[in-house]
DNA sequence: TCAATATTCTCATTTTTTGAGAATTTATTT
DNA sequence: AAATAAATTCTCAAAAAATGAGAATATTGA
């Protein structure tokens, strides 16, 4: 292992149990020699994306907070999502956590999450948290609309499954026919998922809008309403990055600007 | 440039303005090869640095959002500071802006902020924005406490600086003495900053808590009563976090967990 | 001040990276 | 559906950089 497998694989020690590392125990936990790992985490610290803490331990730096700052400025999804949530939280009446979340590369993760003002239980969706593929509204709902080809790389071709996995098979085709997903207790005991998807394929945007809400107090009458709260916040944030990416804010080869 | 600098480079070519990068482009403003661009960014989406938007359009990724959540999470500063900021906005009783800032190697970067509610301005210092070292009171308080080689290091030493430079040395002498700061109108124009130490020496930190109000609403009295609030606040963070620190919760190299 | 520990340095060797262009894949247009 | 254009990967020899062991140095705490 050597260039950049070596700087992800210092940043991949560092999780929510191991915050606060010493250079001789990710010597240690990496197999290498220290000179090596002292010479990747100076650059890992000149980066920012380490600090020295104090007696020599270190923790992650200052840069992730820049660039998640960035990122959150400048994602389209976010920026056409951030205004929904608001009104989701506000209209559903109950309390609720709203969640906006997408497909990268080959996980679903939460990139904005926002909480009714009286909601006291936490989602394990969260924004920054990765969460499994294949449970959950937020991630079916976003697995019934992907293409066919991305989906089998993901959980495998659909002959090469046992009984669950062809289960799974209907389940999506099921969401993707309805338009929405409703699952109950999934990913946290006692919690309802709601779910529609977000699809902006010209931006390259698999995502879903998403309420997570205490299954006990959902009668069938509230969820329909939470239902048809959820599907129209979905396609109107679907409607505002098709709107707002018209325009393409995009820096281009400087060849092409040229031309202008 | 080479190894972990072409990383970074690559990295650092996204910001609020570029948020969109194309590989041609990239190489462009590098002047590098689009091969050797290829192959970075490809090691880079690998890692989830950066995705693959559409049209060959690259983003930043959601490794950053993740890290940023795991440094949330586990953040000694911010765990023993959420809170107080809360009340800090809570108890102001006029719309405002608390923050929770920090040294990071050599830039003061926000790493908690919460608005009252009814705050309708936005203050620049924001979480995740670095933010000038000698300008505003969350930055000054904390070059006010810094121990002297730092100081020097960042700003310079004292013989060479002209006169504006000695005046800054002043004020920062006097702005230890009193253990806060009041700036008006030195970031954005019309707010006030209030803004007080958070020093914890044992755990390497070393930051502020400070608070951001419209400048032209503070008589001397909320003024005081404000520098108070912000001041027992700030007090009552650090020993949070020397409370917090008292058991050591790093991982120790392995030669010494084995000792146990 | 003195230990103990952390960190940087040195340098020959090994291993990558680099870049130019060809080859291939992918998307778009006709 | 073929043709075109663009994006991306591949190839390979030369050049550059990373590696690791241990020495040298700096830093820190008693």
């Amino acid at each position: 292992m050597a260039g950049f497998a070596r700087f992800q694989a210092v940043l991949r020690l560092f999780d929510e149990k191991a915050s606060a590392w010493t250079v001789p125990a990710m010597s240690d936990a990496l197999g290498v020699p220290a000179s090596t790992v002292y010479r990747t985490v100076r650059d890992l610290v000149a980066g920012g994306f380490l600090e020295a803490a104090h007696e020599s331990v270190y923790r992650l730096g200052s840069a992730f907070i820049e660039y998640d700052r960035l990122l959150r400025l400048t994602d389209p999804l976010v920026a056409a999502g951030r205004g929904a949530l608001h009104d989701v939280v506000a209209q559903a009446h109950t309390p609720c956590v709203a969640l906006l979340s997408r497909l990268y590369n080959d996980q679903v993760m939460c990139v904005v999450d926002e909480a009714a003002r009286d909601t006291s239980f936490r989602s394990s969706y969260e924004r920054g948290r990765p969460m499994p593929l294949t449970q959950g509204a937020t991630s079916k709902v976003i697995l019934a609309h992907l293409p066919a080809r991305l989906l089998n790389r993901l959980i495998g071709a659909p002959k090469d499954g046992g009984a669950r996995h062809a289960a799974l098979r209907r389940e999506l085709a099921d969401i993707r026919k309805r338009g929405f997903c409703v699952t109950a207790s999934e990913i946290d005991a006692g919690l309802a998922g709601i779910a529609a998807p977000v699809i902006v394929r010209e931006a390259g945007i698999i995502a879903s809008l998403s309420l997570v809400a205490d299954d006990s107090r959902l009668d069938d009458s509230q969820r329909r309403r939470l239902v048809l709260l959820v599907v129209s916040a979905a396609s109107l944030v679907a409607e505002e990055l098709r709107y707002a990416l018209t325009p393409p804010a995009i820096v281009e080869p400087r060849h092409k600007m040229v031309k202008q």
